[in-house]
DNA sequence: GCGTCCAGGTCTACC
DNA sequence: GGTAGACCTGGACGC
């Protein structure tokens, strides 16, 4: 067993990130309650497959621990997947400084929620994303549990598959396989463009591309449309859009609408005076009771 | 056990 | 630009 310490933003707090939405319970990635520790199933770059386990470590830092001895490149390789899983490279300070104008959002800062659990790649988020399109979380998390398996296996779990094995597989068998519905051939488009490097998702990742083009950008992919493509947003840590979904409107009409249905255009009229932050404004409001409990 | 209804977003065709 | 209907799965419900 390999543990080491890796050193967190000023502002992070743990569990707040690992709860930041319902993705710590899709696989490869898992969670203990009991032990507060977050578990995923890696493939690294040099092809070797590790079970890594993370948990909260003294203030501002968490700990990893790694089956097996890892080489200093592994070592490295798993810190940077980790960061960038609980969003160390994600600046909050203007959030909260935004948020510091509106008192009844204080509790956002006080618990220091605001980063957003992700995956690795961005081709496993849009992957999961579209999986969450159209359905309950019950059949997400089925749905997904059926993808991850096709990954290569590891001690009883899998790594998550990449494009590459999705796109070996044809529409047909591809959904034998997930019982994705009519979004597993959207699924299988997906895989097979990225492999085939007709698409580059992850040159998404670059800073000079601003929200609203990479919100163009995700509204291409077939099955991403206003809620899947901006809620991905909210993943590659752009908050432009609301990615409004039932949840979203139904927390809205209890909250600050007297029970009563309101419209997108009433709900983006109330968030826009969060500017570049109002996608993340009104997540944090739909998980407010999970995350404060 | 069987049949029916329903919830959950997106796409396409049409106006 | 707005709307209706189709797309799928599986849980809930009534019989």
């Amino acid at each position: 067993m390999s543990t080491f310490t890796l050193a967190a933003p000023e502002n992070f707090r743990y569990a707040s990130t690992i709860n930041s939405h319902g993705w710590c319970l899709l696989p490869p990635f898992g969670y203990d309650e009991g032990s507060a520790t977050l578990s995923r199933i890696q493939r690294l770059s040099d092809g070797r497959i590790v079970r890594l386990a993370v948990s909260s470590g003294n203030d501002r830092s968490v700990n990893v621990a790694v089956e097996g001895q890892v080489t200093p490149a592994q070592q490295a390789e798993i810190s940077a997947i980790v960061a960038r899983c609980l969003g160390f490279e994600q600046d909050l300070n203007s959030f909260y400084s935004l948020l510091r104008q509106h008192p009844e959002y204080a509790w956002i800062e006080q618990i220091g929620a605001g980063r957003m659990l992700v995956s690795p790649t961005i081709f496993e988020d849009l992957a999961k994303t579209l999986l969450t399109t159209n359905t309950t979380w019950n059949m997400t998390r089925q749905m997904v549990a059926r993808l991850a398996a096709l990954g290569e296996p590891y001690d009883g779990g899998h790594a998550f598959p990449t494009p590459e094995r999705l796109a070996s597989f044809s529409a047909d068998e591809l959904n034998a396989q997930v019982n994705a519905g009519y979004r597993g051939a959207y699924l299988r488009t997906l895989a097979a463009q990225i492999a085939s490097g007709q698409l580059d998702v992850e040159s998404w990742r670059d800073p000079n591309l601003t929200g609203a083009e990479l919100y163009k950008r995700l509204k291409t992919i077939k099955g991403f449309g206003d809620y899947a493509a901006g809620a991905m947003l909210r993943l590659l840590g752009r908050f432009d859009e609301l990615g409004l979904d039932s949840e979203c409107r139904r927390m809205y009409k209890g909250r600050h609408n007297g029970g009563t249905p309101a419209t997108d255009k009433e709900i983006a009229a109330y968030y826009a005076p969060f500017g570049q932050w109002r996608g993340l404004v009104v997540w944090m409001e739909v998980m407010q009771d999970w995350l404060v409990s």
